[in-house]
DNA sequence: CTTTGGATCGTCT
DNA sequence: GACGATCCAAAGG
């Protein structure tokens, strides 16, 4: 352990047990942990449940999605494309489903691994730029969902350093989805190289629920 | 730089 | 049987 990661502590669970709509841009600039990688997390979109066509959770329960209806803090990993594995933070109150997407990260540490893991990356902002490459990056498959993200109990952690959302994060609608894409729900930092396309600018347009 | 199409299979209807 | 909360290589400006 590096004298660095010993100042990550566990992110608070009230950070994360609200509306996703509301956690989502407080994961901004908070950390995920796995072994001797660190990212911090610079891209996010909220998933809802029942009210938002998008979600997995929108039809209740299924064999897939069942991480989403238990308690915050948890990591949702699930399998797409037949190829790629996508992770989101479990938020909102024990049974009412609700998720965070982790769409991007910058690396802090254990790049070498990165590297390792990402054998089609050319430059550090292929690493982790993309909700399937950030999972490739840190080693985040099936056998990781459920797991505390609090405790730490597979070995992956959400921590924060002290360093807050950004003043203005970035907001805008989310990415490849194709119903209820109207919602702004997708954060972001202004200025990060690993965040997808040209959501440069810094422009905040939050728009109440 | 942008656009396009193929890869590939678990999950749910 | 259809469709993804995606990525990448290849091709065109």
């Amino acid at each position: 352990m590096s004298a660095e990661a010993a100042r990550l502590v566990p992110v608070p669970i009230d950070l994360l047990a609200g509306d996703p709509v509301e956690v989502a841009p407080r994961l901004l600039n908070t950390l995920l942990v796995v072994g001797e990688r660190v990212v911090r997390i610079v891209e996010v979109e909220a998933y809802r449940g029942r009210e938002d066509p998008a979600s997995h959770a929108y039809r209740g329960p299924t064999r897939r999605n069942g991480t989403m209806f238990g308690p915050p803090g948890r990591l949702y990993v699930y399998f797409t494309y037949g190829m790629h594995w996508c992770a989101n933070v479990v938020c909102g109150p024990e049974s009412v489903p609700g998720a965070v997407l982790l769409r991007a990260a910058a690396p802090e540490g254990g790049l070498e691994a990165m590297w390792a893991a990402r054998p089609a990356a050319r430059r550090e902002r292929d690493l982790c730029s993309g909700p399937a490459k950030l999972c490739q990056a840190l080693g985040l498959t099936g056998a990781f969902d459920g797991a505390d993200l609090l405790a730490g109990d597979l070995g992956v952690r959400l921590c924060t350093d002290g360093t807050g959302p950004p003043a203005a994060a970035g907001n805008g609608p989310r990415i490849g989805i194709s119903v209820a894409a109207e919602h702004p729900w997708r954060w972001w930092v202004p200025g990060d190289p690993n965040v997808s396309a040209r959501s440069a600018g810094g422009a905040p347009a939050p728009e109440p629920l």
